[in-house]
DNA sequence: CTAACTTTGTGAAGAATTTCACAAGCCAAC
DNA sequence: GTTGGCTTGTGAAATTCTTCACAAAGTTAG
């Protein structure tokens, strides 16, 4: 989220910004951002602010976004048809290397700039192009199924859009969106009638899940 | 999450699940399961565990989910195309009562069971079908700018998937996802070598926004 | 009906996170 | 170079969240 408004920033030709103005941005506190960023080190100057190219590059640097990383999508229905025409993924440095579904109408077709290949060659073709990470958008039935070949063929993350859970291995790392879930949160505020980012007048905790 | 799950169980006829099985299924704890569902009530037996068809009506309820909320999309994109095809929305209870975009050669158009029709129609649209709740598939430079205008029409909730900071009113429901966001999640996982749910070597605390 | 076993609900303890508050550092102006 | 005005970085306090642990209550078996 800091990276996001330090980029704008940026852009803008902005020299420093302070730990108020960012906080003001991010919706957040002053002494939170300061803690937050003082997390991985001290980049700020006392009186001036936080130099906002420099640490732009520090975020990227600790989010690993200087490297390129390699992406396949998995299921070329409507979701995965946005996901791979998303231009936003390549202007952050994820390159899709592949498309893949198991519906022969589909494979061959070019979609983005990667052809659809076949399911059955998800795991050797993961292998070859060295892809750390999948974007899961196919039916709930099928995925905890594909994640399982997914891991078998050395899958790093998975980013799952089926509204299934679904189990990885420890050293795998996975994070699920699941739109109809967003949705109902919606649905919890409006009938709560709380305010805008979640403060409530029904404070819900979020859940923790504990280390193994 | 505890609604999902519960869902599942009820499918499959299970009268009744402990705090002990609830918490396996979410990757928690059990003293987090039952303080969780202590917050809005007493749901359980005490020897027996809790009622499964009996807390899922209870959790829609509290969720708002038993009625059904219309819901409008705003960009007949990709994404928007994808969603509003994705029938887990209408699984869930919400309908989708239009779709909207500014292009004329798609207005007009039948995309799932709505029309697409023009955003210069959007704010008495809404107000005449009183949907409170918009779904935002446009791309960022628009953003702002439609969600004034939602806002102004009388909106009370909106699920934005423009990969842009927008901002609400106090009385008004936000939810963003970023799919790009999501991405870098991964990215920063995989540099740090984490886990698979997040417990890490370097634990990231989560950034809390607080009451305005 | 009793005994042995389960499981909830919940205060209290323990951890984690956020906020406070201020010394230390930096800049600008004179 | 010294003063005044900002702003960071960070211990310590305050707050919030999670875990513990156990009484209370329900169940099952005989």
């Amino acid at each position: 989220m800091y990276l996001r408004y330090l980029e704008d920033l940026d852009t803008r030709g902005q020299q420093t910004a302070s730990s108020d103005e960012l906080a003001h941005l991010c919706g957040t506190t002053p002494a939170q951002v300061r803690k937050d960023l003082s997390f991985f080190g001290s980049f700020g100057k006392r009186g001036l602010g936080y130099p906002v190219h420099e640490l732009t590059a520090h975020l990227r640097e600790i989010l690993g976004l200087e490297r390129e990383w390699k992406v396949v999508i998995v299921g070329a229905g409507k979701i995965g048809a946005a996901l791979a025409n998303y231009r936003g993924f390549r202007q952050r440095g994820f390159r899709i290397v592949g498309v893949y579904d198991n519906d022969p109408s589909k494979i061959g077709k070019l979609w983005g700039e990667a052809i659809v290949r076949d399911m059955a060659d998800l795991a050797q073709d993961i292998q070859r192009e060295e892809a750390p990470i999948a974007v899961l958008a196919i039916p709930s039935d099928d995925a905890q199924d594909v994640v399982d070949r997914l891991v078998g063929a050395g899958i790093r993350a998975i980013l799952n859009f089926a509204p299934a859970q679904i189990t990885v291995p420890p050293h795998v790392s996975l994070k699920s969106v699941n739109m109809a879930m967003e949705l109902e949160g919606l649905s919890f505020a409006l009938t709560n009638a709380m305010g805008s980012q979640g403060a409530a007048s029904t404070r819900v905790p979020a859940v923790r899940i504990p280390p193994r």
